[in-house]
DNA sequence: GAAGCATAATTGTATATACAACTAACATTC
DNA sequence: GAATGTTAGTTGTATATACAATTATGCTTC
């Protein structure tokens, strides 16, 4: 697949959202469990870590913009697993128990899903490549 | 941002969801000129220089799914970049003179994206992250 | 040559995400 | 203490993308 014209494998552009996609149906797929997409997955995850966090510093936590971050809350409120309390212009965000109940499949998911493209990539080179892709974003944030 | 509790940028998921992001807003920003999303862009740079391909192809050349190219081609079609052509069970995906007109300006637009996150990475890391980055989603793919 | 299988593309519907515009609360300054 | 600016969060709307189901065509085999 892809690259027999040697001009798109060498875009950054084009292999990062190459790779992002794969890996987030294989996160589709090892969430299963949760019964989670993985994004709401993580929210919980940061936010059972977290409790209390205002919206400002989870869109910081997840590299997600706030509007985006009001949605996924707003999902996860709905279903029960979190709270929003309002502290004059702040909200912070509470897991509920059933969040936390989830939290160790949550994260036996995690590891699932860590495994498997571990097993594909190998130990070293997947710690490698997983550390030069978060500098990088690091250091292309506006 | 991000990664002060030192799970998450150990989450290829994560990192590569979060790189792909940031690689998307740029490109948005630098295909401005064009008049089109960066995805459209590539499409019809991918036409441009494939002129015929089904829409089959066109989904491994860039690693998409075929309903996505499918959305991608019809929209392009409306706007009158592309025609299709249907030849039995296929489908053959031709620019019009409207997109070969646009080539340069999307080709130029390319290379200014290329330059912008070059010189934030470093010539030489750049273009070993994206070589490491594409060939990850080779080894990922299914 | 009809019945069933395989392949190509499309459609209905859903997720993940963002930007720009807005609202609400607070802070400052004159 | 009213006018102005600032920060936090939300909402309306849009893009990018996919999966599962469907349609349409062609291929095989008996």
């Amino acid at each position: 697949m892809g690259c027999d014209q040697s001009t798109y494998c060498r875009c950054l552009y084009y292999s990062a959202n190459a790779l992002a996609r794969i890996l987030t149906r294989m996160g589709e797929e090892e969430f299963a469990p949760v019964g989670l997409p993985p994004s709401y997955a993580f929210l919980l995850m940061n936010v059972n870590a977290h409790p209390g966090s205002t919206p400002t510093e989870v869109s910081h936590h997840m590299m997600l913009a706030p509007s985006t971050v009001t949605r996924l809350v707003e999902k996860m409120e709905d279903a029960g697993y979190l709270r929003r309390k309002r502290e004059g212009k702040e909200i912070h965000i509470f897991p509920t128990a059933k969040s936390r109940r989830l939290d160790p499949k949550i994260k036996s998911c995690w590891r699932a899903l860590h495994d498997r493209y571990v097993k594909l990539l190998g130990k070293e080179a997947s710690a490698r490549l997983t550390a030069d892709v978060f500098e990088a974003a690091l250091a292309l944030e506006p």
